[in-house]
DNA sequence: GCGATGCTTCGGTTACGATCGAAGTATGAA
DNA sequence: TTCATACTTCGATCGTAACCGAAGCATCGC
């Protein structure tokens, strides 16, 4: 019967709807305090604490001390990557938690997860890349082409930098909102912190959503436009 | 805070050891009955009845009544994914049961994973065909070339049928014990199933490990070569 | 019909963990 | 120093869910 790894401490860890609250709202990215994630779960500061205290030796999430603060982030990608994958099994599962409440229009057209972009935008961004030939997708996998490599240093994105990083350039990325891939690995990243650094976007305090601005609205389906 | 699709619900149920189990035991693709599933949960029927009536209303599991009995499988290949994703998350993360037990080394040798053949003879398989050329790894998916389907029609395995189901035909899946990828899809499905058929190996009936007989043991390492 | 087997439902016990108030520690500000 | 803020630890309560014995259905073999 005691096969493989334990994958029951895992479960219970992110079965707890505090401790889920505080990972999705963790999947944005943004470093958060002790108290800030009180408020996403839903509880006081003490049973937060406890939680977090769970979550860290699980090895889920990891902390960083400055001041009087704790800032508590996710402990990598792949903490992320299973965020995200329980996301999107439980969207096509029907777990919706419950009817799409004001928020989730913004959220379903761009959001970040944990640190590209996702939603309709970023599904249609990956679209785009793909069918002007800039990435390849093959089989399950994807792949920057050449001219992908040439087109992406127009818009400023300097691919050499990123290669020499251990992460993979490209990953798809399953995304719960639309139910198919999107961007991941340090070309998502850098494809975002590109939009956020010339304002076309910008993120909000609360939510993991993404905000364009009209004109960045505008540059962006200019350059990743649907149908070629 | 209630941002996207409910991850506890799910977590929840995983996070149960009685229920982990049972699923990690029907990761293995095989069909079991109540009775069977209350043993690998070391727990007794009626409970593991309970168990098994909230895995099914998740939508984790799918029940098939033949008789007096009642089978139990994954609902779907999305579920087995999910679990062996968790599994290699938590291999990652050192959340191994305990100490290696005594059928451990059989299982990191040779194991099912709900239909394809993982463990050091799935990564072993992988990575010779990668070196063949048979297949292309191409960023982090796969994809089968021209002299892959021409080498695996040798082997009896008509890539054209597999072609015409919905499901893909190559997918990489994460490897708990080797902590590198081996070949599910179709395809790894095929390939697992030739292997039983041709008598080179069986299914156990207990576990998940897959044994080899001593010819089939040679062919295998003959057909799959490592360094080339 | 009968008993045996496989499974579910019911009822009651038990244990674990989520929760919060209160007190304790650390850091920063005044 | 003194007070305020951010967080953790302690202690106690409470609810839920896992668990099993016993009883209830359903199906098979005879």
């Amino acid at each position: 019967m005691k096969e493989g790894p334990d994958i029951a401490q895992i479960g219970a860890l992110i079965g707890d709807p505090a401790r889920a609250n505080m990972l999705a709202a963790l999947t944005g990215g943004r470093a958060l305090t002790a108290t800030e994630l009180a408020g996403v779960g839903g509880i006081t500061v003490q049973t937060a604490s406890t939680h977090l205290a769970k979550l860290e030796a699980g090895g889920l999430l990891a902390q960083r001390k400055q001041g009087r603060h704790r800032y508590f982030t996710l402990a990598d990608e792949a903490v992320a990557r299973l965020i995200e994958s329980m996301m999107g099994f439980a969207a096509g599962r029907g777990h919706l938690r419950h009817r799409p409440g004001p928020k989730e229009p913004a959220l379903r057209k761009a959001r970040i997860c944990y640190d590209h972009l996702a939603g309709d935008y970023g599904v249609r961004m990956l679209d785009s890349l793909i069918a002007s030939g800039a990435i390849d997708a093959v089989g399950d996998g994807l792949a920057l082409t050449e001219k992908g490599e040439s087109d992406l240093k127009c818009i400023g994105i300097d691919v050499g930098n990123l290669r020499s990083s251990r992460r993979p350039l490209c990953r798809s990325c399953l995304d719960w909102s639309e139910r198919r891939a999107h961007l991941a690995g340090s070309l998502g990243k850098a494809l975002l912190s590109n939009f956020l650094d010339k304002g076309w976007a910008r993120r909000t305090a609360e939510s993991r959503s993404i905000l364009f601005s009209p004109e960045g609205d505008r540059q962006f389906l200019k350059l990743f436009p649907v149908d070629g």
